[in-house]
DNA sequence: TTGAAAGCGATACCAT
DNA sequence: ATGGTATCGCTTTCAA
């Protein structure tokens, strides 16, 4: 479809002008005269003039858009990111494309595929839970396309990264629930080749280790789509309670993960605080008013979709200078609220 | 950024045949011959042709693109929609851009300002609450852009629309808070200029007229954005419980007014569904997690998205027939929680 | 300061 | 069946 009202050749016919006259004027060039590009600017504002976006990328080999790959769209934590990246990305100018993968490597490809046909200017990337290397970034990435990394890292490539300080959330998430008394921390995560559930891990393992207690791996449970699919998170909590001895807190590590632990407790009659306790990595936008109110390990995701943004146009903007990698970790925050501490009542 | 590998010239030169045959042979034109046709496909795939969509766009005067204007990303409902669309657009080829108005009308002017430039072929738009007319749609319709109208509908334009049964919805929802003995229901919602404020009016007088009972208009409150700013809520909410009578009940017109008005009730002390009932058209994903669980009237938020995106592109691929304006009216389903039960617990 | 012309990559009409 | 060439709308180098 064509919305285009007039074209720089309109406009050059009408005031006989020639093309680079107009075009020039239109760009504000220092080198053209006055009365020129007034006329050629009244014109355009009177007839409305509207440069061709496409023509102009495809001359100029960028195109003011930027990629962004993620999971899902609606998820309140990745919500918000985009809000960040929006915020930036159109003070810039910039328009961003968003693409989604549902954690399948597959989709993740293809929708590369699809932004880098349509020159894409950067790309802003949060890897599918299936995704284990670079390999599919690399060509790209040789090409010379602005890559950056948010929320879920993959290695391998020198580009900017921004995360939030995963280890230190899962640390102080299960030191928490540690100083509360409880010994049997299950910890339900996303796959183990991914960096973030790593770094969880650690976090978690260092926060046993600091109070010297021993972890018990069967208490570890990772969910092979990062909770994505309702039913590998019922089959975790299943293996888990049917252990010998099951475990008296639950720390999931996403939004969905928390919330179907939540409906499995609430589902098979278990009672948030006193049979069992549950937090997690989490940004609800009112984790306050659930049953009981939830602890929640709150990200800073619009700060995160901000940053990631700056550093991509940052990036984008002076291709030809070098740059360091840059990775930039958040600090998280710690909402103890009624789901993790049996004496207070909600 | 160009993350082009080769073009249709380098093959034509590599194989010395002409643009054009290199370019029928791509596109899998008849009048070719067979080994022509396999020695350029088994040389572009070899080189990894792909070609350049934005150069596609320029001379086919279509981009396989999109537009969606909808008000805000991280919505329980706008996120579901999102991914009805998604599903019909990638199945049938087409990149969905998404952007946000964020309630403001110079940012939906904005945002297809900037989508037209790029020569979307076609728009899917939820308009702001700011919006009174389409008159700012019009240029865009005149010049041929197929247009379909989802949720915020707006009047004016010959173009199918897919919303929910506003009307029985909010019917249905007074109903069931009036056959429960509630009386001063009050109606928190959008601005009335917004047909689906005035729709969700209508059913909710009808309840009213059905039942035989009166209606004090002092329950009625509007918030002028929509909610979107939580201040205008809670000034609502402030001038209800400070009437002479204040309400029993509140109907919340969408997600974000059902949630703030939860949050307020929370903060006030006012116990739900003691001393006020609270129920909502809302989509979040799990309101029986909440406390109390919530009553929500549900739209079906990704058949929204799916119907209008199949609308839109068939519009798009018969752009010369003409067509009869659909619209479409999806059920919406009352889910009766403790919210709205005081002899329900939990 | 202005104009002519080439070219971005792909397509399609007109020849042959 | 294949090639030559103009064109989509815009930008930019080179000349004038």
């Amino acid at each position: 479809m064509n919305i285009q009202s007039i074209t720089i050749k309109d406009i050059a016919k009408a005031l006989n002008l020639s093309y680079s006259t107009v075009s020039r004027a239109l760009k504000g060039s220092y080198q053209i005269s006055e009365p020129v590009r007034e006329k050629v600017l009244a014109y355009a504002r009177e007839h409305k003039y509207r440069p061709n976006l496409l023509a102009q990328s495809l001359k100029n080999k960028n195109s003011r858009c930027i990629g962004l790959v993620l999971c899902t769209i609606p998820n309140s934590f990745l919500g918000e990111v985009i809000n960040g990246i929006e915020s930036v990305a159109s003070s810039k100018g910039y328009l961003v494309i968003i693409t989604q993968t549902n954690e399948s490597l597959e989709n993740e490809k293809k929708a590369l595929d699809h932004l880098t046909m349509r020159a894409i200017d950067g790309l802003l990337i949060s890897v599918s839970t299936e995704t284990r290397d670079v390999k599919h970034l690399e060509p790209y990435h040789e090409r010379g396309l602005p890559i950056v990394f948010f929320d879920r890292i993959c290695e391998g490539l020198p580009t900017h990264i921004v995360q939030s300080d995963n280890e230190g959330g899962a640390f102080e998430l299960t030191k928490h629930l540690l100083d509360q008394g409880y010994r049997r921390i299950a910890h339900i995560t996303s796959p183990t080749h991914l960096a973030m559930t790593q770094e969880r891990l650690t976090g978690y393992r260092r926060a046993y280790k600091e109070a010297g207690l021993a972890i018990d791996e069967t208490l570890l449970k990772q969910c092979a789509h990062g909770g994505a699919i309702v039913a590998e998170v019922e089959q975790a909590l299943d293996a888990l309670f049917t252990l010998p001895q099951p475990p008296d807190a639950i720390l999931a590590a996403s939004d969905r993960m928390t919330q179907s632990s939540f409906q499995y407790l609430r589902r098979t009659g278990k009672k948030i605080p006193e049979d069992i306790v549950l937090a997690g990595f989490s940004n609800f936008n009112a984790p306050e008013l659930f049953s009981p109110a939830l602890t929640t390990m709150v990200q800073d995701a619009f700060e995160m979709g901000k940053r990631a943004a700056i550093l991509l146009i940052e990036r984008i903007e002076n291709k030809h200078k070098s740059f360091t990698p840059e990775k930039i970790v958040l600090p998280v925050q710690l909402h103890v609220r009624a789901s993790t501490q049996q004496n207070i009542t909600q």
